[in-house]
DNA sequence: ATTGAATTAGACCGTTCGGTCTAATACCTT
DNA sequence: AAGGTATTAGACCGAACGGTCTAATTCAAT
């Protein structure tokens, strides 16, 4: 049973792996078999909806893990900068320092509507957190909200910009400038100035 | 002759909006029959070398009219605030008020070596351009080349949270916040603060 | 009107695609 | 050891894939 838990955890991240970094339909059966190790007969074991229950139950699991670790510290409690940035430091590992891409962009291009709800959704939450904790600061419930936007926002063109010029610098500096944008306005200056996040690795 | 260039151009708009939509894998000759009304032995006749060939003539299309339309204003005379305002409209209208995608996220799925340097040199004519109208504001050298890098990925991060959320708006302040990031800064509080441009549209 | 080149129609190729099915095997429980 | 369930091997399917080829057609220049 726990072997059996502990293997089917492993191919769901290699699954993730695959669609993360080729699509829903670059992902061919070829990849997925070679990815897990598993013949095709047993990926429609374990997914008998195909790929699309696939993609759905990756989502579902990266949803779960984004919630529960890197967008947690957002319901916490504690000084709502701090908890910023223990957010940016989750991020950065989630995005493996700019080398990982997100599966809400590369799994939103020509997939199926289901698959464009879900990823929806998965965004909302994650505005949703960022909105959640920048009110906390004393923001407005609309700034709030455009705030965390802006910040889901330049997160994801790091990640592409990263991507496309082989150098993940954008996508740090994206990480960095998160405290300014969901902590309320003190005055100091720009708001890519002054920052304090190291950009370590 | 001319019946013929014109022709031609509408061909290479009509695959450029699929590849744009579909990525390279997902653009099939299937969608780009359908799409140019040509049969495969002419699409075949105009580029010998299939998609990738297509793909290599799109992207130096597109390059051309972002570089001498989109972001011509750049490397022209005048009050670079006031450029720097005319490329973001024209962004707006490049990228279809944000119900556009962009090819250099789209096409860097999962593609040939080729189409990833080609789509790379694209983003650093891109960033160059920016960073070119930033200098002459009063920026420093390396300053100007972050905040154009900066800049970049807001708004390819704008487009796709407005893809994912259905919502154009975030795209449209990506493209309220150019002026503000490159143009030197003169202690007018926070970054997205104070933005002058209508999000008309 | 004739020629010669540019272009298209459409059959054809082998491969890979997503997906199904049956028979065999591994594995756990008793 | 026996039984039954969970899982896998791998053949198989039709469709769609990227790509090629020949013969017919269009069309401009003479």
């Amino acid at each position: 049973m726990r072997a059996t838990k502990l293997a089917e955890e492993k191919v769901l991240r290699r699954l993730t792996e695959v669609f993360r970094e080729r699509g829903y339909q670059g992902a061919s059966y070829a990849l997925l078999m070679a990815a897990t190790g598993l013949v095709k007969a047993s990926l429609y074991h374990r997914f008998p909806g195909g790929k699309e229950e696939m993609v759905d139950v990756v989502l579902s699991q990266v949803d779960r893990e984004f919630l529960e670790y890197v967008l947690r510290p957002a319901r916490e409690a504690g000084p709502p900068e701090k908890r910023v940035r223990q957010i940016a430091r989750r991020l950065r590992e989630f995005y493996r320092s700019g080398n990982g891409w997100c599966l809400l962009d590369t799994l939103t291009l020509a997939s199926n509507i289901r698959t464009l709800r879900h990823a929806k959704r998965s965004m909302e939450f994650w505005i949703e957190s960022f909105a959640h904790v920048a009110r906390e600061t004393g923001m407005s419930r609309s700034r709030a909200r455009r705030q965390a936007e802006d910040a889901v926002a330049a997160i994801e063109g790091g990640l592409i910009v990263s991507r496309v010029m082989k150098n993940r610098r954008p996508f740090l500096r994206a990480l960095a400038t998160l405290p300014n944008r969901l902590t309320k306005a003190v005055g100091n200056g720009r708001c890519d100035d002054g920052l304090s996040m190291k950009l370590r690795t």
